[in-house]
DNA sequence: CCCGAAACGAGAGCACTGCTCTTGCATGAG
DNA sequence: CTCATGCAAGAGCAGTGCTCTCGTTTCGGG
């Protein structure tokens, strides 16, 4: 219980984290459509019938990798917003979208795993919920410290925005306006967009320097959600 | 030259769009990844192998279903710009909006394919620079005309960013100031940010009232291009 | 008009995929 | 020490994209 149970459990650990490893290597390699069970397998050394004990389906195995991509993202955008704790809210927003950013383009076939078109018939199981949400969090929580201290400036929501809002807020933030948990949530999928475009290419040959570009979008996407500028 | 050659050639642009037209199905009821050009074959009656005097590989339809779905959602948009064509300019901002998002939602694996994760090795080919580019376009004139009519209010650029802006609002839209041109960018990919996530099911169990959400979110996509509101 | 070239459909076949099932071996718990 | 269990290996199934060959059909220039 307290630690692993013998040379057996052990092996099963290390098999397995190398299975995941050898995935993400050609997730990165070749991209998602391309995973191969097989070749995972030849690469390990090991026959394809032997990688069923671990993943019982090629989706499992994908699942695993979609925890750990929605982990890594998250965590990244945890460490963001630590690294900024002292700055002004606005400051804090557009570290944390550099961060979420800068993650995407070192990663871009894991960030279009969890962002990219879902995979066949695939559906997300419970398990991806709470990883998936820790950005978002960090976005929220980074609100919550503006609403509490430098206060936030939003226009009123229109009425038919409002009962939607108030279900939205008192689900996810019941401590905040609900003006600020709908933008919150429209700059949330917005910041996402911009990277997506990035990431998938929609930006070729038309934005180049994506680093100003960006810096200045996420800006003005904290400015939407009523952060205040510096005076 | 003026009609179809012969019989051959008729039953050619026939067969073609057959094939399409199963594939679009296939497309739509199992997406992308389990798109089988034996399946296709199978269901017109035709052997596999006859599939290839028609399509080079499987890339080549996707690539001929991608240019389709650019410029089903371009025509979409197009025509909401005509028919909100008296409007206001944010009214007409907004349309354009909706047509965009409606038709993704009544498409989505369509709309996966163009706005999703791009297909394994897959690089998208020169013919589909075109059609990608219609939805760009008729925002671009909307704001063009915005500029023109009711005039915009913007910030003024920052520093870092001129440059860029510059550069880009000489490759796309030499008669627009450089930072209406930018915002329009970003708004662009924003646009598609919501409506990837709701396409894409990051919405789930959060955001219900979509059209509300929707409809209020474009609107503020809008003004920040700096659209300005009926007074 | 006719005959060679080109287009075409059918079929077999290759190398690959995810996945299942059976077999035999080694390990670890009682 | 023994025996159920965990595990790797291999064969096999149904499916895939794609290639090549082989008759047949169609078309267009001489």
């Amino acid at each position: 219980m307290t630690t692993v149970r013998g040379a057996r459990a052990r092996a099963r650990v290390e098999i397995t984290a190398a299975i995941k490893a050898e995935a993400r290597a050609q997730l990165a390699a070749e991209g998602a459509a391309k995973l191969s069970l097989r070749a995972v397998a030849r690469e390990l050394g090991m026959v394809s019938s032997a990688l069923y004990r671990y993943f019982p389906s090629r989706d499992d195995l994908l699942t695993a990798l979609i925890v750990d991509a929605y982990d890594a993202v998250g965590a990244a955008a945890e460490s963001a917003a630590r690294e900024a704790a002292g700055e002004r809210s606005l400051d804090r927003w557009t570290a944390v979208c550099r961060a979420v950013r800068a993650w995407a383009v070192a990663h871009p076939h894991e960030y279009a795993l969890i962002y990219g078109s879902p995979v066949p018939g695939y559906t997300a199981p419970q398990d991806t919920n709470a990883p998936a949400a820790r950005v978002g969090l960090v976005l929220i929580g980074i609100a919550r410290e503006a609403h509490g201290g430098e206060g936030i400036a939003l226009p009123p929501l229109p009425d038919v925005l409002r009962p939607e809002a108030v279900r939205i807020t008192a689900d996810m933030a019941p401590d905040l306006p609900p003006e600020l948990v709908a933008a919150l949530v429209a700059a949330w999928s917005q910041l996402f967009g911009m990277v997506s475009f990035e990431v998938f290419g929609q930006f070729h040959r038309l934005v180049e320097d994506r680093d100003a570009f960006f810096a200045t979008a996420a800006r003005r996407l904290g400015r939407d959600i009523g952060l205040l500028p510096p005076v």
